[in-house]
DNA sequence: TGACTTAGTGGACGCCAGTCCACAAAACAA
DNA sequence: TTGTTTTGTGGACTGGCGTCCACTAAGTCA
């Protein structure tokens, strides 16, 4: 049962894809979300709009998979076996995310906007992106509770929503999200 | 220099604003924020397009309206004279909210979408629902301080942030926001 | 080679938000 | 009554998203 069956009929092009992904990366994070259309993606990229729309349901599904692929290399997941604290590992993480969202948080800002409307748009953002987020943040918090820095009676979900909350808020009303909030929230989370 | 001068020409319909309020929010809560247009409201309103946007400036900012001044009903303020304990008080108050996001969850959603693209709108929003709000949990969270309920070295600002954002992020994610959240929300904050 | 299949192109279309404008309607002032 | 000012109406218009379609391009299969 070879599923690499040689696939008939012409091939997508292979940089297209690409190309459209650092266009659309790159006019968003010069004039934004809002002002950026498709038809200007498309065109940057040199392509067709319909070609977009045969690989995307639409724009944001575009920047999700642009945004993600930058995202996964800035906030790595923290490592299970780390000599460091799972407090101190939080907060490298939590900096990290915040660090990166100087350069693609208004775009993040407009995914979570657009998944609002399109429900469809929300299940997958909330597949691609947010539950890896919280399981990684989960997970860490579950060391944390094994190697004894916070109590067994805390619920790591929960903190989790706590945390993610948090960003989002301050992220959503435009403030600042910077290393020192990242400081306050593990505060809160490892408080004995 | 009395200010009330009588106006000259001819005087806005008194019944219009509360129409289309009405009509925003009863089409609002059948169909969803997104399934109706400024059109289907108007014409619901028994009113032109034009005077709907005579009154204001975008959807949004009607729609806002609307749901202010509902929620100002459902979600009173907590009386500073309270005979009931802060933490109780607190818990009363966030059921109350939570309660109101049942019948107009989705207006919300879309409303803190809306902000994330329009600048103006975004502005009005902090002013008139979200620093309100704020206001209110942080006062509770200083009687409290001064009443002994929660530690002299915690910042209400902070709680505020962690308590409105763990709100703000179940809802936009699609979770339930219920009273039993109300309750575990309620156990972080005046957790010893 | 010719049949078939899939990708890409360009243009038309429907729907909606928001703007603009000319004109009618309702008030007041002289 | 006539002029002035403001509201309300209806229609045209722009620009964006997403869909549809006919046509062309680039491959595989027999």
């Amino acid at each position: 049962m070879d599923e690499r069956t040689k696939p008939v009929g012409r091939p997508p092009n292979a940089a297209t894809s690409a190309a459209l992904k650092e266009a659309a990366l790159r006019l968003m994070r010069e004039y934004g979300y809002r002002k950026v259309s498709i038809a200007d993606i498309a065109s940057a990229a040199g392509v067709a709009r319909q070609t977009l729309y045969n690989r995307w349901k639409t724009k944001a599904d575009l920047v999700l998979e642009a945004v993600f692929e930058e995202t996964a290399l800035v906030a790595a997941e923290p490592d299970a076996a780390g000599e460091e604290s799972c407090r101190v590992q939080l907060e490298t993480f939590l900096s990290n995310v915040f660090r990166h969202l100087d350069r693609d948080g208004d775009a993040m800002r407009s995914l979570i906007a657009a998944a609002q409307e399109d429900e469809s748009f929300q299940e997958e953002f909330r597949t691609r992106f947010i539950l890896p987020r919280e399981e990684m943040v989960t997970g860490l918090l579950r060391r944390a509770q094994e190697r004894g820095e916070i109590g067994r009676n805390r619920d790591p979900e929960f903190l989790s929503t706590l945390i993610h909350g948090a960003m989002w808020y301050r992220m959503l009303n435009g403030q600042v999200v910077d290393a020192a909030f990242a400081h306050d929230i593990v505060e809160e989370v490892f408080r004995s």
